[in-house]
DNA sequence: TTGTATGCAAATAATTTGCACCAAA
DNA sequence: TTTGGTGCAAATTATTTGCATACAA
């Protein structure tokens, strides 16, 4: 799952890094070799990924910075906890992406490729805002993903997937 | 999971009863008591559902009417090929709704009490159709969940639950 | 009859968790 | 030291699937 046109960092004051450590920190949690090794894994890469794609480039056991599946499922959602990632489901798979330092926006996705794009809308936000206050809720976020075909895909044309959720 | 405010059923000309019989005769599948007792069952509520719910409200073992679970997915999943249902995730689990004779709408999900609200806005839908647009994508569909706390919910103020995927 | 559908149990897949051992602070 | 962290393997959860049998057309 790559996003063949993911939006640019923002400029942030602090690296992923460092904003992890604080989080640590102001929870007296330990600053290990993994959660260092990890957290430079999962920036270096601007895409959406899953756990199991991520695992999958990362050192197998027995090389050197190996770390254990339990620990990546474990550090993935300390940096959502702290921030630095975002998760969604979709297809049943927990998708990851970067959020630290990167606008929030929304996605499209192609039932074809299976791949993520992103797109950002003001108008999106002022109905949710408008439509949670309507119904007084408090809102702490959304997801917003548009299914369809993608330009690409929609060139040649196949046969389509049987049961998309949509 | 039961929504607090659901929207009125469409009227429409067929019985989702009928539509479906139309959809098993148009591909040679079979009229099964089964299937005749599921689609009463899922009809009766108008609620949000996920197949463990609706197996809890079934016939168990050994009654009149049991269903195995392993029929139920695989009717469900054939109401939604046959456009009654529709179905999205949502905390990891496959949610349910009503489709056929309903009109197109979209969530509000109270991270507290877990509920989902409906809403429908017509401006979403331009949003969406004009960014797919921008994109040179062709829409088969989307799925917008507004996350945050309910008017009831606001009202007492209580702990937030750890991780929840936006 | 003839191929679908169903029930049961085993198989999957994606995570999570228990626990003994390891290591930051 | 002390308490959180990690690896490993077993446990979970939600579904799916293989297969022998039952049944609709």
């Amino acid at each position: 799952m790559s996003a063949a046109d993911s939006l640019e960092p923002l400029n942030v004051s602090s690296s992923p890094r460092e904003r992890f450590e604080e989080y640590l920190q102001s929870r007296g949690l330990r600053q290990t070799s993994q959660r260092k090794f990890l957290i430079e894994a999962v920036f270096a890469e601007h895409d959406h990924f899953d756990a199991d794609e991520l695992i999958d480039r990362l050192p197998r056991r027995g090389e050197k910075n190996y770390v254990s599946s339990a620990t990546v499922y474990r550090t993935l959602r300390e940096f959502v906890d702290a921030g630095l990632l975002k998760s969604f489901q979709l297809d049943g798979r927990t998708v990851y992406e970067l959020d630290y330092g990167y606008p929030q926006h929304d996605h499209l996705y192609c039932s074809r490729c299976r791949k993520l794009f992103e797109f950002q809308s003001r108008d999106l936000m002022e109905i949710r805002d408008r439509v949670a206050a309507e119904k007084g809720f408090r809102v702490s976020g959304h997801r917003m993903i548009i299914h369809g075909i993608c330009r690409e895909c929609g060139k040649s044309r196949r046969k389509k997937r049987k049961q998309d959720l949509v």
